[in-house]
DNA sequence: GTTCATTAGTTCGTATTAGAACAATTAATG
DNA sequence: CATTAATTGTTCTAATACGAACTAATGAAC
């Protein structure tokens, strides 16, 4: 049926990973575009907020993206006048990046909300499954890491 | 800690979802770099590989790359002349897609290595594990699936 | 204290990415 | 058969996405 030397065993669940990830943003994605914003935009709003604002490396730590998309998000963003930046004081280098007050009010909107929406979709799980599912990704991300590393 | 009003159970989870796909993007992505592929790009011929070609439609389906991005894709791999397109006799709707003996040569040299490459990470965990994680994948997958169905 | 290596962000080039609108074609229905 | 609905692929717009090169600024080493 297969002419390949016998599928590797592994396949079926990065299959599995890769299904899952473009379902939960589908899933996602259209819930926070109909609040008007992009996932990355949620991203950094939902990061956000609740804090003081970050710098830029932190920030893209925090959602995964990286640096170079992250200036171009936030320019969209602090075009929209949803985060400012101000330059550092100690360090030149650093920009930091915080919710305006405008930013702020959207996230108390949108992150409840979408919380809700999420939890609609994982509250067909036990708390026990996530746990296991949480415990199984952790290690396969760092069996990733560590070969990444090499 | 946290104003929020108790964090949701799921959030570690999703968390880890996101990074682990990450993860594997990154550990994939830069062996598929080296040999001169995007990550779409391997997609496509690793599912045309062994195959006698497919439609556009099947093949986005399988490689979950959706069509309106796959005419971009296809459109760099034809022009490479890794693909061919062939207009299909009995529908004329239909375009069928498949390696052109370049794209079978690529395939023949690219796939296996990376099968190789990807064994030295999934290697690290025991196949009880990967199946564990792929169920719980597809359990989540499905209450996605479900609740954007709504 | 000056040179060298690091770090933080931006800019740039190339390639996705999703979704909506579109054209061409086929199917379904009366 | 004619009209309508559904399907397939392309085109278009806006937003990522990543890495490499670049700039400015800090830190390290001597």
């Amino acid at each position: 049926m297969n002419s390949s030397p016998t599928s590797p065993a592994y396949l079926p669940t990065l299959r599995q990973l890769m299904r899952c990830t473009q379902a939960f943003e589908r899933f996602s994605g259209a819930h926070v575009k109909s609040m008007g914003l992009t996932e990355s935009q949620f991203d950094v709003i939902a990061t956000l907020g609740n804090t003081e604002g970050m710098t830029c490396k932190e920030l893209g730590e925090r959602t995964l993206i990286t640096k170079g998309t992250l200036t171009g998000v936030l320019d969209r963003m602090e075009a929209r006048a949803l985060i400012t930046r101000r330059a550092d004081a100690a360090d030149a280098r650093r920009t930091h990046i915080a919710l305006t007050r405008r930013g702020n009010l959207l996230f108390a909107e949108v992150f409840p909300a979408h919380l809700k929406h999420l939890q609609r979709a994982f509250g067909r799980m036990s708390e026990i499954e996530l746990n296991h599912l949480r415990d199984g990704l952790a290690t396969l991300r760092l069996a990733f890491e560590k070969e990444l590393a090499q």
